[in-house]
DNA sequence: CGTTAAGTTGATCCTGCTCAAGGTCGGTGG
DNA sequence: CCACCGACCTTGAGCAGGATCAACTTAACG
């Protein structure tokens, strides 16, 4: 299980289509123009505070989001108020493809930092898929992806130990922002999340979640205070979290339909 | 959070779009057709019985399966040998588009009854895409689809306690299945499961989801032996599992691209 | 009717939760 | 520059939900 730390530094083949730069799947700004003919379509731009919501659960669900700056979450609430963080979607993202049409969402999104989007309606995908294919199968493709992601969420969050599904969560999420900084070779980076939002996306507590944070800090394999992380320890975070090499490079896909 | 029981037996819109009898999606003797074009590039049916693995995980991932017969579900496997189940896929389902392409599947698809399914290379998909736009845009409504059962999985493991999670599952299991024998609004029904694999998809051991289900025997709200399940309150098994009816909703939406 | 996989139950343990009381950071206004 | 405030982090003590281990029973199937 052990793994060389240069599987953490490999620098996988992701960039964007369009301008060539580094970025997760879609580049930030060409995101809007990758998917090409989408584009047209935008109607606009918002703007959110950390903290206000992108969409509410139970709303109309008839807009896609593609995230141009700053981080967001999809989360759901149960009946007593519980919070339950499914995906961290960062810029490049595609949010709010919804399964149901006319129905109403099921889970929310949230911006964790200020945030800027592009908004684009979701009536005429028929049209736009017609007019051009390759936009539709991307679309599938980045779903298909999310749902890969949602599948290893899931089996931390049912299997693994509170210290496991810590380090996985860092992990990952380190992993996927470092792509959008290529060649950023860093081990420091600013991860803009509370101790309660890993504890609301890992299923524990956020009291628990401190305990574990010390546990691998005095671990000497990571550091984590106000937002800030520091990886110190690489091939025993990757061990810790019980990351398959093969997964993390998953993570780091591109896209086989460009 | 109390519901009516008609909520449970409402009949929702789906049916096999084309020969319009009710299914999951997509019929089972259709869905090859209604993948259109994509029949056309079928190699061949598999037969497999029980516990035998359509895919294992780790393989190359290039092919497609259509389930026309029996159920599977999609595993995970961690390095202690612990097994989290992803998904159920019932009769209809779309198995095996994967995100990645030339790399290899991070999690594997096993029969639990005997099984037919039909087999699609995922070489031709691209071509396929651009002749037939309808195409690629119903998998990405597919996918997409099982993303939000994802995020419903991983909210019901992550914040629910024992007997909720296993309500919501059985719960999810019978709404779906039941949706593939239309008017037939019996409360009892063949779930080809085990305790053990109840517990692997709700992250739990096998030893106490027996608990809970005599529990939930006890409590007068369902009866689960030997893979006959029996709803004997079917509002008191809505409320323990918190299901929203939005969601249960959601189960049963035909895609708005057909 | 024997074999095997699956279900059942009890006793005990431990991981992570709850409740509660400080402590620390960063921003804001004076 | 400093005082203040609210959000967030930190730590402890006690509790409990679910795991583990182990023995035994029941159902299904040839």
């Amino acid at each position: 299980m052990a793994v060389s730390s240069k599987s953490l530094y490999s620098e996988a083949s992701t960039e964007c289509s369009s301008c060539k730069r580094r970025s997760d799947g879609l580049c930030a700004e060409c995101a809007p123009h990758v998917l090409d003919a989408i584009s047209r379509y935008k109607t606009g731009d918002v703007h959110l505070r950390a903290g206000e919501d992108l969409f509410g659960i139970g709303e109309a669900g008839d807009l896609i989001f593609n995230i141009a700056e700053g981080w967001a979450f999809l989360y759901n609430i149960l009946g007593n108020g519980d919070r339950q963080i499914l995906h961290f979607a960062l810029p490049g993202a595609v949010v709010g493809f919804h399964p149901t049409q006319g129905a109403l969402t099921t889970f929310g999104a949230q911006a964790v930092t200020d945030l800027t989007a592009c908004v684009i309606p979701m009536a005429g995908l028929k049209d736009i898929a017609r007019k051009h294919p390759e936009v539709a199968l991307r679309l599938a493709w980045l779903t298909s992806r999310d749902r890969s992601l949602a599948y290893d969420h899931l089996t931390s969050v049912g299997q693994q130990t509170a210290q496991e599904r810590v380090a996985h969560l860092i992990l990952e999420l380190f992993i996927r922002a470092r792509l959008q900084w290529p060649g950023h070779r860093t081990d420091e980076m600013h991860l803009p999340l509370t101790q309660e939002h890993i504890g609301d996306a890992t299923g524990l507590t956020g009291v628990h979640v401190n305990r574990v944070l010390r546990n691998l800090r005095e671990e000497g394999i990571i550091e984590f205070h106000y937002r800030r992380l520091k990886i110190i320890d690489p091939d025993a975070l990757v061990d810790v979290a019980g990351i398959d090499p093969q997964l993390a490079y998953s993570w780091s896909q591109k896209s086989p339909f460009e």
